[in-house]
DNA sequence: CCCGATTCTCAGCGTTCTCTCAGGTCATGG
DNA sequence: CCATGACCTGAGAGAACGCTGAGAATCGGG
């Protein structure tokens, strides 16, 4: 059952030819609450996109038959207002791309993380003017820590804090559940690429660079739950 | 007798080649109300979950004919809404499940505990959005105690109190059978990891220190049923 | 091609947790 | 009231867990 009839969710067309790759997007894209269809091929992507009438399409530039540039092009000619996430290889590739990503288009190169994928969607279908209802604001807030996910800065006690981009997903994450705990596996699920294969280590890492940098003011709100995971929270809660 | 006709129970199908293993399960998550089906084989889970429906799969990565990742992919080609818990050998650190354990989804490495199982699947499928009908909030109440899943804190008569994993998830068991007297082996059961070969010794240690931490406290509401194994009440219930 | 930033691995170390054991206490039946 | 078995609990060894610094590998800009 395809159901999943949008309340007011939005259409996103996933064109990939690996099917694996487009079926973990999509089932990404359904969970976070979008209504999704699949393409395999460029061609197949113009003719579903002809009836479905998707707001955003995610794109892999290398396809079968027509190549993505062409598939994006071929759907701007149409007059509609499609905004565009291209997807590729990390071959070289990356320059084109962004050369030809206009208006509020992006890219992003495999692998990719999907909590990033989700974000970086989100973006643009704000950008191309298209709202969405529950996403409130572009910052999110937890005491005095304030992420923006627009200029990507992160604020503690209303200082400017200097972050790498793993870094700040993994605090994006964090804030996202803040108050409740998230295993490790969890952690790398959501934060790492999707093909990451090695140990769960690296999370510690992560936290401990994190807590450096934004817990080495008071009070700590970083709190490690042994043998379960992390969890941000404030100390007053009690 | 399989009937366990749905009241309103979940459909759960089980997949793992080790009969042993697939009826443990099956037989846990009957007991707490499921209505489940097993698997032995992927081609079998296809085929099964044709018919069944199930909101939710307990899957094995390694089966002897389709693995686990392409069971899953199959089904969710489909357009299932499901959710997927899979279960993997300690050893199998290469076949990180990560990635493909995108959204509700989740993992668990063998041997595990039933109750955790149990746990992490009706976490599971509150996230996909089943909604179950006993499942108020992630809070277990009994007295003034307080238990609560998602944040993994415990508060006795308002205080919070810190637990080690293994004294929160015997507290947990205890809880979920309040009121009711449950023996040393079935605590045992479902809060070691099923292959625990020791001494059943170390539930009175343990229920030794949850006493210090929780019934510190007036009135206690640990009892011991001599002979049988221990209870959670209140006194003035007689 | 070099350099700084970033990602990731690894090992050492301190801490916490698990589990065993043994000696003591308590309830119950005889 | 005593004997017996069941239960309680403190102590401690060893393992598991988590934190961190050091450094190798990689990326990306100039």
């Amino acid at each position: 059952m395809a159901t999943t009839e949008s309340k007011s969710s939005h259409r996103i067309l996933v064109v990939d030819d690996e099917k694996s790759i487009s079926d973990l997007i999509a089932t990404s894209l359904r969970f976070v609450g979008f209504d999704v269809r699949t393409a395999a091929s460029g061609s197949e992507a113009l003719t579903v996109a002809e009836e479905f009438k998707p707001q955003a399409v995610v794109l892999d530039v290398m396809l079968p038959d027509i190549d993505g540039f062409e598939v994006c092009r071929q759907l701007r000619s149409e007059g509609l207002n499609i905004g565009v996430l291209f997807l590729t290889a990390k071959d070289g590739m990356e320059d084109k791309v962004a050369g030809l990503t206009i208006g509020g288009d992006d890219y992003m190169t495999k692998p990719f993380s999907l909590e990033e994928l989700v974000a970086r969607l989100r973006a643009l279908l704000r950008r191309i003017g298209v709202t969405e209802i529950d996403t409130d604001d572009e910052k999110i807030r937890f005491a005095d820590l304030e992420l923006n996910e627009a200029t990507h800065e992160v604020h503690r006690a209303g200082i400017l804090l200097e972050m790498s981009p793993t870094e700040f997903q993994l605090l994006r994450y964090l804030l996202i559940n803040a108050d409740r705990v998230v295993s490790k596996s969890q952690i790398l699920d959501h934060v790492w690429q999707y093909d990451f294969r090695g140990d769960a280590g690296i999370v510690e890492t992560y936290i401990s660079y994190l807590r450096k940098k934004i817990d080495s003011f008071d009070p700590p709100l970083i709190h490690t739950v042994r043998g379960v995971g992390y969890r941000l929270r404030l100390p007053a809660a009690k």
